[in-house]
DNA sequence: CTTTTAAAGTGTTAATTTGACAACAAGCAG
DNA sequence: CTGCTTGTTGTCAAATTAACACTTTAAAAG
């Protein structure tokens, strides 16, 4: 059944970025193409949105059709129109960026995709249409947003190591951070609580588990609260000046 | 000439949200509609964007189109997608924001609208679609955005008073801030050259003029450079406490 | 049982940044 | 000259930040 339109409209689709951490590393899910155009690339998981469909709603179920993940953090990212980036026809990507926490959400590969696999953002294959610009925009946001937001845990399990938390932060950061300012800072904001739970999976000494309290967060965030950690260096600052 | 689809597509619109300072206050330019919907209601300035368009140029066509702005800054805000947005089709649109000196930019009505007009964010009219929603965002996203980033700038002139500056951010953060303090920290970035011009069209004291110095900007930013300005009230932390 | 090993946990200090605060200067109006 | 308005400038106390090292714990190794 055709649909006729006067002028000539756009398709619409809705890609996901998705991002866990990994062994030690921070990966995204990426699903290699069965159909043209760039059949057996690699891409971002997505596709198209439905006419009467709301855009976030279309990135999840896009997402759980190709890759098995559902009910996760999700939020819009950016919407990619450049006129020639798909060879069929005009398409616009509303790209969403997800922080999923690995254990809880399995993957396999779905009908439209040969293929769902983790890669790390240091090791990416070649991608199909503009993905590694979406990518790209993707990690950046991710850095941004993690020194203001309170998105990392969405990449740990509910309960979690403070070394855990600040693993995440170091990788996402992509630098060290110093063991006890990191926690003195992090507990001093009081949005995390200690759970009775200890982590005994290690072969050495247990640590506690800690939970993020969303409520306390919230309330202490009205009055204004960040996780901005400055650089583990040396102060450089006017020492070697004149008078 | 008819375009046919096996599927129905959507259409896609790029609004523009114009942000400028004018007598002491946060204004929006909106545009009245000509035409249903909504037809004689205040929106956003924005419309249809061409088959083989890119969405930013589209923005800025029809911005110029409906207002006679032109060669702004520009940035995307978020994309708007919700199926029942628009009453006649499912309409996508992909909004942005602009920040421009009102001196700068002479504004008329455009052929598809009756009347282009400033408001204060304060005051707005009722507003076709879901404009609301989109203007509030981009209220926010500039309140955030100024923090950390230099787009205050845009909102004035190529020169400027210190006190200028100071009342754009008092107006965007909505809140008073200490004139030496900032002063002082706004000077101390570095960002900002004086120049040779004085203000004397006040009939007091003359004041110096300053420019942006993007470069120099550019080049701190490397090394992290912000805005924030922290609450001017009395600190209240741990002053009641025992021991 | 003792030693070794690896991660967990914990405080103090100096440098820097922040925010509160007030007086003088310059030009215009009267 | 006086009054008024806006521009301009510095100090100090408090809070925050970042550097920095040793003890504890539990399992593994010997």
């Amino acid at each position: 059944m055709p649909y006729t339109y006067k002028f000539p409209h756009p398709s619409i689709t809705a890609d996901v970025v998705i991002f866990a951490m990994h062994e030690n590393d921070l990966k995204v899910l990426l699903v290699q193409r069965k159909n043209p155009p760039y059949k057996n690339h690699w891409a971002i998981p997505g596709g198209f949105v439905e006419i009467d469909e709301d855009l976030e709603l279309g990135a999840r179920r896009e997402l759980e059709e190709e890759t098995g993940v559902k009910n996760v953090f999700l939020e819009q990212l950016y919407t990619f129109g450049a006129p020639k980036r798909d060879p069929r026809e005009r398409v616009i990507t509303v790209a969403y960026y997800s922080l999923v926490n690995l254990e809880d959400h399995p993957v396999r590969a779905g009908s439209d995709a040969l293929n769902a696999c983790w890669f790390s953002v240091r090791q990416l294959p070649k991608l199909a249409f503009d993905h590694k610009k979406i990518l790209a925009m993707a990690v950046e946001r991710l850095k941004g947003k993690a020194l203001y937001a309170p998105i990392v845990f969405e990449l740990l399990p509910r309960k979690f190591k403070l070394s855990q938390l600040q693993q995440v932060f170091e990788i996402i950061l992509d630098r060290k951070l110093d063991k006890r300012n990191f926690r003195k800072k992090i507990l001093g904001t009081g949005m995390l609580t200690e759970t009775a739970g200890m982590d005994k999976s290690e072969q050495r000494r247990p640590a506690k588990l800690y939970r993020f309290d969303r409520k306390k967060f919230n309330k202490l965030n009205r009055e204004g609260v960040g996780f901005e950690f400055r650089p583990d260096s040396p102060r450089k600052r006017k020492t070697t000046e004149s008078s």
